[in-house]
DNA sequence: ATCACGTGTAATAATTATATTACACGTGAT
DNA sequence: ATCACGTGTAATATAATTATTACACGTGAT
């Protein structure tokens, strides 16, 4: 079975690393929550969410960055620039045989320590 | 579909955080990995990643808080002790849904501020 | 007694992540 | 012109994570 996040199959661990950096804060799976029952612009958002404008910025940023989400810019009728976040399609299936296969490529670099 | 760790089935969203939280580092999914192949004592465990063992202890830690590992001591026959470390089973699926659901139980508390 | 190899952890340093504050700018309505 | 409501972000403070250093203790073999 395939990992995907936004249609693309993910294969770098660093891909992976970055979705559950993503997924491990309350808030963020709290913003993932409301964007499942449509998309949302950002004052808005920051509404439900219960939190300020610039910290929501943040969150969005790391969501974003695993590409859990998507933004696109409208003007509305009145004129307002409106900024509007939306789920991407994401399925993963997380076990041992998964992460044993992303482990493979991941070395950590020489700290120069023992012991 | 359900979601495992350790034979129990996650329910709070506190659990799937510390289990994205012990997923998004490098090292510890590089644990995971070397454990896939067989449990190992600490000291050997550390050789394998290449970190030092107080910094293994931190990245035990939180994956054992996640419940993905157990440990158990045991004296080897020359008499050492020894602190074995194993995989848990687990078994997560990742989707819209399941995120979704878990929202439904977040309440970001007031920061008390707007804009 | 010293070494090799296990165990464990406290204290600190360095780095990131999270949160806050304070701005600036644009539009349409009063 | 001021307000309400969008946008965005820089600078800073606070807190948490990650990494390092330096210990201490136990056993069996040399």
């Amino acid at each position: 079975m395939k990992n995907f996040v936004g249609n693309l199959s993910l294969n770098k661990y660093e891909d992976y690393v970055s979705v559950f950096d993503a997924l491990s804060h309350p808030v963020r799976i709290k913003i993932i929550g409301i964007l499942a029952e449509g998309r949302q612009y950002v004052s808005e958002l920051a509404r439900l969410v219960n939190v300020s404008r610039p910290l929501l910025y943040m969150h969005l940023k790391k969501l974003e960055t695993a590409r859990l989400v998507k933004s696109t810019m409208e003007i509305s009728e009145n004129g307002k620039a409106m900024k509007f976040y939306s789920l991407e399609y994401f399925e993963l299936e997380i076990n041992k045989d998964t992460l044993s296969e992303l482990s493979k490529s991941i070395v950590i670099e020489n700290p120069e320590n023992g012991s």
